[in-house]
DNA sequence: GGTCACACCTATTTTAAGCCCTTCAAC
DNA sequence: TTGAAGGGCTTAAAATAGGTGTGAC
């Protein structure tokens, strides 16, 4: 269908060009119908004026087809364009998005519902086909909110029963590294900054399946893992032109945007690095600190699986020991040895040489912070008495009532009257 | 052109003032200009790259893909975040938590009426404060509604006027000191919250 | 109602664990018992009630009619917030246990009472109830989203937790990489104990990726 | 154009871990 | 220039209910 095909309203065939926009459009003679503006610009003020322009012309047959879902319809194929993607997806997403609008919950849902739904539509799609997309880049697309495409997201999975398999980071890994502006020389990346690409998308992947082995993806915003990694993948291939240089200054280069969990990833894994050049006998000795482990990330990750297994143990055997601990400890404590579980993820350097650190999620790591004051499960019946004074307590005299109603009035007329300089 | 053009209603530097029968002007619409000014901008500029991209496509026809990988260029397309409010809300010194238990003696628990004795927060600050003054120093919150104290208004706001004024004249005093102490290193200062 | 067929386990904060009396259930116990964290019940005053009066006789209270329809109300004891509707109708939340959401309720209705409504109390009804525990093991949940799709919904770029829709149950249950797990939706406290023992040992299997 | 049947905003509670913002402190 | 810290948002559930968006009929 692209570019020459038919109306998505009426299905008439007589397609223009109107060139009255900023963009060229392709619009519809018969009825008036843009049919593909230079991408996604329609909004629901467009609309208004759209509706008022088209008259909905039946064209006898079945067309239930509500106005609304009609340009929902032409959006996600617009999306499915603008993605760029294979042109078997475009029919996949137009089905579900129809399958979503039988549901009268739906269909009487806001518009910038049906506006998210759009692009839900196409995440799923792509999806399950292994198409590595991110909400972000769809909430890009459609100028949408996170959370609203969020709340359409889950709800049309629940409503429509489907399985979606999750992101795939690997090939997420290929589509995202490869986005970066470093593969060749210009104004903006000196030439000891290029690096070649299938070195760095190689490199990049075994980093972050580093990051998935140590607990450092589940639970997280996918994108920054790799943001993370692949910095550290650049860096790590030509070591003395790039220890200077920030994540921050990288992206910038790169041309991508910086994810602000990205230093936080960066962090955790130049940690679990840091853990594994300690088990190399001949890493040991250089007293190695975040900065300069990059320099042996090539060793590390050939001996990566070695190194992991040695240089973490196994956290679940080790906490349950902390746990007895603690329970035969009395609740009195809330501090204690904490130290034993020295965090794995910490950096500080005279920490080494203690024993191999707990393979677990950061979040288990850090400090107990619960401050839980409930000791008071009570014996509470649900019957007892209860006192009027107890009640009165929440209760204002005449006195106060009347004092409170003066006070209102006072704050009313002071609202009503801003200024009395 | 306004590309979202949801209107949330969510404005924050201009705390939700209207509410409560009373105050009309304004009110909710808060258009809440500037995220979505922002939105603006950088949404037309992702559109005309797309739309170029679209165009090059359709002429281009052959595209490269790999063979049986669906995975080819495709332009940096990959965004990570999308357009989220902003919540922030200024943390309350000392002297402010002070007043605002001073506020729940006159009011009780009812944060619409203490928003309006603190104009430069919105409701939901005044409700998230009380929540967590209750977990940290519910002793606190109990005394404070246990205190009752006439409510006058009046009173109050010149007081928190007093006070804010003080915040923000010794802010920039730390701040001019800071710039020009250098060579008078050791200060004795140190406020250290009054009574 | 009231006394739970369960222990209601210790008020020691951190043992969750309980000396596990009976080993001859016919599935492993895991010997965790889900705490409590919040109560949400329902009651009737069966009368319809002047919000406004009561905005200004009650010094615990904000109404904002404009805002939302119902008084809001808080009591020290037990630390409870109530919605109170013009229909007589009233939302209870935020006690620990089914008792103190009863005890809370009728205090409620007292100071309904005491403002000179002919407030009664009828079905009361625990409505929600709220309960978290920790495993206490890594839970790798890629893995378990995997082989449990049909129950599963885990999505990163959304939420850190993995939200699980329980067969037969109304419980749903949002298990975290870090063996915490958040159980809410059930009615009786019975609801939520099956729950995590039916989930624990699939949550085992997921210890390691 | 009115009815109908939904959606869905406001609001309350509570836990989990991550994200994301601002502010302020060492360098 | 970096980080740390603090705070508030996201997710699930459930009841309550007016006002209003939404589209079919």
């Amino acid at each position: 269908m692209p570019g020459g095909g038919r109306c998505p309203d009426c299905g008439s065939a007589e397609l223009v060009e109107d060139s009255h926009y900023s963009q060229s459009q392709l619009v519809c003679s018969d009825c008036g119908c843009v049919v593909t503006e230079g991408v996604l610009t329609t909004t629901y003020s467009d609309e208004g004026n759209l509706r008022e322009v088209t008259y909905s012309r039946s064209t006898g047959e079945n067309e239930q087809v509500s106005r609304s879902q009609q340009r929902g319809l032409r959006r996600v194929r617009d999306l499915c364009r603008v993605l760029q993607l294979p042109p078997t997806f475009e029919d996949t997403a137009v089905a579900y998005y129809q399958q979503a609008y039988r549901h009268s919950g739906i269909r009487a849902a806001r518009l910038q519902k049906k506006e998210v739904l759009v692009g839900c539509c196409v995440l799923i799609t792509c999806r399950q086909h292994n198409w590595p997309l991110t909400m972000g880049t769809i909430c890009t697309l459609l100028y949408a909110d996170l959370d609203a495409f969020s709340g359409t997201y889950m709800q049309i999975v629940k409503l429509l029963g489907l399985d979606v398999p999750s992101l795939c980071l690997a090939d997420l890994v290929k589509t995202y590294c490869s986005s970066f502006k470093l593969f060749q020389a210009s104004p903006s990346v000196p030439a000891k900054y290029v690096e070649d690409k299938e070195k760095m998308l190689s490199r990049t992947l075994q980093l972050v399946e580093l990051a998935d082995e140590t607990w450092l993806v589940t639970g997280r915003h996918p994108l920054p893992v790799i943001t993370a990694a692949t910095f550290l993948a650049w860096q790590s291939l030509r070591p003395s032109d790039r220890l200077t240089c920030s994540l921050a200054r990288f992206c910038k280069l790169a041309n991508v945007d910086l994810p602000y969990p990205a230093s936080s990833r960066l962090q955790e894994l130049l940690a679990v690095l840091l853990r594994m050049a300690e088990q190399l006998a001949w890493l040991q000795v250089l007293k190695l600190n975040k900065r300069s482990v990059v320099k042996h990330i090539s060793d590390l990750l050939q001996h990566r699986r070695t190194l992991v297994r040695k240089a973490f143990r196994d956290g679940t055997a080790e906490m349950e020991a902390q746990e007895e601990e603690r329970q035969g400890q009395g609740q009195g404590q809330g501090r204690g040895k904490e130290e034993g579980g020295s965090s794995s993820l910490d950096l500080s350097e005279e920490k080494r040489g203690a024993s191999p650190a707990l393979l677990l999620p950061p979040c288990m790591l850090k400090p107990p912070k619960r401050i839980r004051p409930t000791p008071s499960v009570s014996t509470v019946t649900g019957d007892e008495n209860i006192s009027d004074s107890e009640i009165e307590q929440y209760l204002r005299t005449p006195q106060e009532v009347r004092d409170f109603l003066k006070a209102q009035a006072a704050r009313q007329a002071a609202v009503s009257v801003p200024n009395p300089p | 052109l306004t590309p979202v053009q949801t209107r949330e209603q969510e404005g924050k530097s201009t705390p939700d003032a209207g509410d409560d029968d009373q105050v009309e002007e304004e009110v909710d619409e808060g258009p809440l200009l500037v995220p979505r000014v922002k939105v603006a901008e950088d949404g037309s500029i992702i559109l005309d790259e797309e739309s170029l991209t679209v165009e090059v496509l359709r002429t281009k026809g052959p595209c490269v893909v790999e063979e049986n990988d669906p995975i080819f260029e495709r332009g940096s397309t990959t965004t990570y975040s999308s357009f989220r409010k902003s919540y922030y809300s200024k943390p309350w010194s000392n002297k402010e938590t002070d007043m605002f238990f001073l506020a729940i003696s006159m009011v009780g628990t009812d944060f619409s009426m203490i928003g309006q004795l603190f104009p430069h927060r919105a409701r939901i600050e005044i409700k998230n404060k009380f929540k967590r003054e209750e977990k940290t120093n519910g002793w606190r919150i109990d005394k404070a509604f246990q205190e009752k104290r006439p409510f006058d208004f009046d009173f109050f706001a010149h007081l928190l006027q007093k006070v804010l004024a003080e915040e923000e004249k010794r802010k920039q005093k730390s701040v001019k000191n800071q710039s020009l102490k250098e060579k008078k290193s050791s200060k004795p200062r140190k406020n250290v919250k009054a009574k | 109602s009231v006394q739970p067929s369960l222990e209601k386990s210790n008020s020691l904060p951190l043992a969750s664990i309980t000396p596990m009396t009976s080993m001859t259930s016919v599935s492993e116990c895991s010997g965790i018992v889900p705490q409590l964290q919040n109560v949400v019940s329902t009651v009737n005053v069966a009368c319809k009630l002047d919000l406004r009066k009561i905005a200004l006789h009650a010094r615990n209270v904000e109404y904002n009619p404009k805002r939302f329809a119902a008084v809001i109300m808080r009591i020290r004891e037990p630390r409870t917030t109530a919605l109170i509707f013009s229909s007589g109708k009233i939302v209870c939340t935020g006690a620990r246990s089914e008792e103190q959401s009863q005890l809370a309720a009728r205090k409620f209705a007292r100071v309904i009472q005491k403002l000179g409504f002919p407030a009664r109390f009828l079905n009361f009804k625990i409505q929600n109830l709220v309960g978290s525990c920790d495993v206490r093991f890594p839970i790798r949940l890629e893995g378990l989203v995997l082989t449990h799709q049909q129950f599963s919904s885990y999505e990163p770029e959304l939420f850190p937790g993995l939200i699980y829709r329980m067969v037969n149950s109304r419980v749903v249950l949002l298990i975290f990489a870090s063996g915490k797990v958040v159980l809410t939706g059930a009615k009786e406290r019975s609801e939520i104990y099956e729950a995590f023992e039916k989930i624990y040992p699939i949550l085992k299997n997921f210890e390691k990726a």
